[in-house]
DNA sequence: TATATTTGTGTAACATATACGCATTTTAAA
DNA sequence: TTTAAAATGCGTATATGTTACACAAATATA
């Protein structure tokens, strides 16, 4: 280990939350005195004795207060020398999932800002975050037709309409609502519960529940999921 | 950048060469005087000016010769903060593929070893480069269902039978051969030559090309490329 | 009581994947 | 020179999965 390497090790993330039908991701801008920094992907510096992992989360609970449903590296971003004009630093890219709906995110503080940013209305980031999260989203979307993530962004119980509605939004795919119920029905990793939607319009529907025992059963059995959409 | 972060960054190649109908992992050995050490992945400390594709590239050519014909970034192993048992080492694990007949690695060396092993037949290695290792193998057999990477492990003109035996052998799985033929052909994305093959038992088989453009209006007709094996 | 809204269900047509057998062309051995 | 062995090259019938599509039921509101 003679060699004198001058880089730094970053994580960021990406955070997906959905609400009221919209794709939303978790940034964050940085007061410094009265000047405001362009918004970026919550994340920082690894600690010298900390897993990447951990790094993420600590991050995330500092600056934004959020613990998230699901999470795992994207990629790391390390081609591009200048990527942050200070000093070297090559980031880990964190790819998370969370039900927006179950907590509260970091109120305003004086030294940052933390919002949700529906994904078609983002700005100019900071660094190279525009493409981590242009990256973020083919990963969900790749991800969303074979393995059960969508379940990371609704509540715990949840309506078809609600599920159908994210694939649809997602996906930016038109959805047969009977073809697709009959397919995610057919995986048998969702079940009823006994209670109904407490919206008032339209014919009452029940709510639904991931069940991540069963998930692990038919993994088991040799099958896989995997939705197809026209 | 106030923080004191003393973690170093390397790189790692997992380099795939398939030959005699076998996928072997090309590996290197370093001997320290008349020291031998565990065999190891090639890679190493990242330059401060260098991306980490160069890097990956840098390495394989001073370590093995060898220039690879298919590079992807595969994982970042950087959970384990005692990975390295000298220093804490953030390893960027690169997943390649190469047409082995196509070069000669480097001779073994007073400094150093280099050698294809055949991956049910790795010996411990330094490191975690066997997790590396697995999730390398991983990743080669959910690729090669859906993007056509398996030509990168072969010459540019190959018999059917060979690239047959290729999925057949890296899926783990049997084939129908007239099924796997129709399926593939109908891509339109490899082409006969007029040659034939050399080998002198059986039928002459026609050489085949991937053709890489013809690939490419594929996939801008919206089509994709998928094998589904039983 | 009628209307608007959303849920919940079944079937037929179509496309794709799987299973399967035989004739052809060569080399090597009898 | 004949025969056997080895591998290629091709087509079809069946099963499976995907897509397209329409109407009745349950509630809230006007």
């Amino acid at each position: 280990m003679s060699e004198n390497q001058n880089i730094k090790i970053a994580v960021d993330a990406i955070v997906f939350g959905y609400q009221n039908g919209k794709l939303y991701v978790l940034l964050i801008q940085q007061k410094f005195g009265s000047e405001t920094s362009y918004w970026a992907l919550p994340g920082g510096l690894v600690h010298n004795n900390e897993s990447l992992q951990d790094a993420v989360q600590r991050e995330l609970k500092e600056e934004t207060n959020v613990s998230v449903n699901y999470l795992e590296q994207l990629y790391t971003f390390g081609d591009d020398v200048n990527r942050d004009p200070r000093n070297r630093v090559i980031s880990v890219a964190y790819f998370a999932l969370v039900d927006s709906s179950k907590f509260k995110i970091k109120a305003d503080s004086d030294a940052e800002n933390v919002q949700w940013f529906e994904v078609d209305e983002i700005p100019k980031l900071a660094f190279d975050h525009n493409e981590m999260i242009e990256n973020a989203i083919k990963r969900l979307k790749a991800k969303l037709s074979y393995q059960p993530i969508g379940f990371d962004l609704l509540p715990k119980e949840f309506l078809f309409s609600e599920l159908e509605n994210l694939y649809c939004i997602i996906l930016d795919k038109e959805i047969d609502r009977r073809n697709f119920r009959k397919k995610i029905l057919s995986f048998g990793i969702i079940e009823e519960t006994n209670q109904f939607s407490p919206i008032k319009t339209g014919r009452p529907a029940k709510l639904f529940r991931f069940n991540s025992i069963k998930y692990k059963a038919f993994l088991d059995n040799g099958f896989h999921f995997e939705i197809k959409l026209a």
